[in-house]
DNA sequence: CCTCGGTTGTGAAATTTTTCACAAGTAATA
DNA sequence: TATTACTTGTGAAAAATTTCACAACCGAGG
């Protein structure tokens, strides 16, 4: 379960999950075989699997579908999680317009702006509700986990929302840097990931 | 300059940067301060800095604009970089409609699609292309990044019509996982940002 | 039943990364 | 100039993570 598993490794094993959810459960996989789809050396893979449990495996390597209940079982990733999301802009919207598709894990239940006018203009499956109801929508509809898509300003209040309502993580795609020591917040932002990207390669030249 | 700088460091570094952007170059800070604006301790950012090189600081602590010289020396993050954008989705447009502001580090120069009709019946500032010209378009107009936003099918396609253009660099929202030896590529996604996140969280009670 | 060609699982070594502790520096103030 | 109260920079210790190497296992085919 959760006895602290190294993070890279938690990082590593959600990889591999993702690639065997788009698989037959049937298709038998070699460490060296799933390394190579995921771009991770096969012992580190198998290290992996050796520090998490014990996961069934055969001459040839693993059943897809072992593994991937395996993986289930250590983060209890079957169960369906409720997400909403804070912020209707053209990155919130995305979300709320084309739900992930993870074998039903996350399902986007409520979306929350500022802007009455956007909530009742746009039309959407998912309802949708002004910000100062967001810690008891989240607290009534029980909903697990938060997408932060809203300015850079605004995201610190909309955290403290989120924890009001009782949240359990949140993914924050606004430029603010969260944190919090209660709950899990990751952040992510796309102008970093670019700048880290050019920060990797070594011999860029750079033109106009 | 890159005599290869530990990976954590180089993104522990870019995430600084990102703070110092929006902030006073007059601004002084001690590392301690710093480091509770980006979650990283103190002594943490000290061994970064110190390993990176030398950085002038005084009893006060380091003044955010000569922070910032200090890691664009590093990285020469200041001058601007090319990028394209594949895929003109709901993503894939918001990149070019709401174009990164980052001391004008990026510039999106161009965008690319399949479908011909999307390419004619948007408006948009960022000239669009067929998908078909990408490899031309990309050599011709000097591209150093490309932004993968494409249905996963046609993922592995793209990066290699970006690679035969000459990029350097990628970063991909498809769902397929992209690498290559010759160029960077860092694979993004957003349901498995998620499943990282709830990985993370220890006592998470799923209902439904 | 033995061997061959493949595989996993894992202790131990190697490496990387983080943390710690503290000498040394600096400005301000008396 | 001496003192105080901050700071940085960094070698060395500690911890975390990856890599390695190889015993053990498995199934197929003589």
């Amino acid at each position: 379960m959760s006895f602290q598993l190294p993070v890279q490794t938690v990082s590593r094993l959600c990889l591999i999950y993702r690639v065997l959810l788009g698989m037959d459960r049937e298709t038998v996989l070699s460490s060296a075989k799933l390394g190579k789809l995921v771009n991770i050396p096969a012992h580190t893979i198998r290290k992996d699997l050796s520090v998490a449990g014990k996961v069934k495996s055969s001459n040839a390597g693993y059943k897809a579908g072992e593994l991937l209940d395996f993986i289930n079982g250590l983060f209890n990733f079957g169960a369906p999680l409720r997400v909403c999301v804070a912020g209707i802009g053209l990155l919130g919207s995305s979300f709320i317009k084309n739900p992930v598709q993870e074998g039903g894990q996350f399902i986007i239940v409520a979306g929350f702006d500022t802007n009455i006018n956007k909530i009742e203009v746009m039309k959407s499956d998912v309802p949708l509700f002004p910000a100062y109801e967001m810690a008891d929508r989240i607290r009534e509809m029980r909903i697990d986990l938060g997408i932060i898509a809203v300015p850079a300003q605004a995201a610190e209040m909309t955290m403290q929302r989120m924890k009001e309502g009782g949240i359990k993580g949140i993914l924050n795609f606004s430029p603010a840097i969260l944190g919090d020591k209660d709950i899990a917040v990751r952040n992510v932002h796309f102008a970093e990931e670019l700048r880290f990207l050019t920060a990797m390669i070594p011999d860029l030249e750079k033109g106009v």
